[in-house]
DNA sequence: GAAAAAAATAAAACATCGTTCAATTAATTT
DNA sequence: AAATTAATTGAACGATGTTTTATTTTTTTC
């Protein structure tokens, strides 16, 4: 079959993305496939190849939703939350409960590996920027008088412990039986490192 | 061909494991296969299956070996360093020039899934907790007086905190451009950590 | 409105993957 | 020497992402 009389890319991709959100609701991408993808919204699967490249892509496309979702959870806090500190705690709680209750939808952000040699496009790399930007400025707010170059070094810092946190979170990877909870574990980071950044 | 004059379990387990690790030196997990390892070592696929049951176990053994490489490299530093604050400084300057120096085998560790509903075995869960250890007791020496269970809690924070630096450095995954050191974001990370807690 | 071009879709074939199972060969035991 | 056990393989299976070729259907052109 050719063309069908009502094809639209936009909602095409709606539906494609849609239906993997929903199978990431119940199942974990390992046991997402192409082909699956390609039965659940009744096309071939050549023809998902045809608009998304490859495989990989797809699964680009998705996370960058899941990023979009993410953020808007967090913008909010930007305007709601005025002192900068308690603004970054809402933030990590409003993250780490976002990664809890979507964790397949979240880990998939994190496994997924472009092909070697293919960088990440400036679509995606703008949302994570626009993710960070809300970390970083809550340590430009908190300490004025820091330079911006530790500034920088200190959201990465915290940017990386809190998805660290996270992750082992979601699955115990390397992690000890005692299972530490994840929102403990965050707030704990916060305390002692912006304890000693405050006064810095 | 039936048995082989020379067959030795141990021998054929290092030939594997030494042949994965030569390897994972040069290239990245996502390329081997167990079909490859078959063919590096002369034998049929189906022979590894035969004695790793699956290809996730074959990979765990290997995961184990590296954990026991990190070990080796970490062990040394406790007797060394007296100092608990300090050990644990070297600790993860160590660790994370371990994982800079054989990216693809320690991005293993923390990529690969053991199939649902099986859980770790115990001679892996072992070794995890024996390096989680080493950063328990640095903590637990450093300030007598907070309680073991605040220790355990700092412990766990640190520990997921320095896997979430470390990964991200090692594929740029959610990261920024603007690459950042490593050792200067974990370094960063203790130095601010470590203040609050010292004196809490 | 018929002919030509373009775009969407599918079907089939391909190379790879991990795994299973039956067969075969070699070493060990009896 | 015969029977048993253990190691090893080869072939087949079902699944994967991808490529290529063909087939429709829509759109454009005349």
């Amino acid at each position: 079959m050719g063309r069908r009389n009502d094809h639209n890319p936009e909602e095409f991709n709606e539906l494609v993305l849609t239906q993997v959100e929903e199978f990431l609701t119940h199942l974990p991408a390992s046991q997402l496939s192409l082909r699956k993808v390609a039965k659940m919204i009744g096309y071939a699967p050549s023809t998902l190849i045809h608009t998304y490249k490859n495989w990989s892509m797809l699964l680009l496309k998705v996370n960058a939703r899941t990023l979009d979702r993410l953020m808007a959870k967090l913008t909010p806090l930007e305007q709601a939350i005025a002192d900068p500190e308690q603004r970054l705690y809402a933030i990590a709680e409003a993250y780490c409960a976002f990664a809890c209750k979507q964790p397949h939808l979240w880990t998939l952000v994190f496994e997924h590996k472009l092909p070697a040699g293919i960088d990440i496009p400036g679509w995606m790399q703008q949302r994570i920027n626009q993710l960070f930007g809300l970390v970083a400025n809550c340590l430009t707010d908190m300490n004025t008088s820091v330079k911006t170059e530790q500034t920088l070094l200190s959201a990465n810092t915290l940017w990386a412990s809190v998805h660290g946190i996270t992750l082992l979170a979601l699955d115990d990877k390397l992690s000890l039986n005692t299972n530490t909870n994840p929102d403990e574990m965050l707030v704990d980071l916060l305390d002692n490192y912006l304890h000693a950044w405050k006064n810095a």
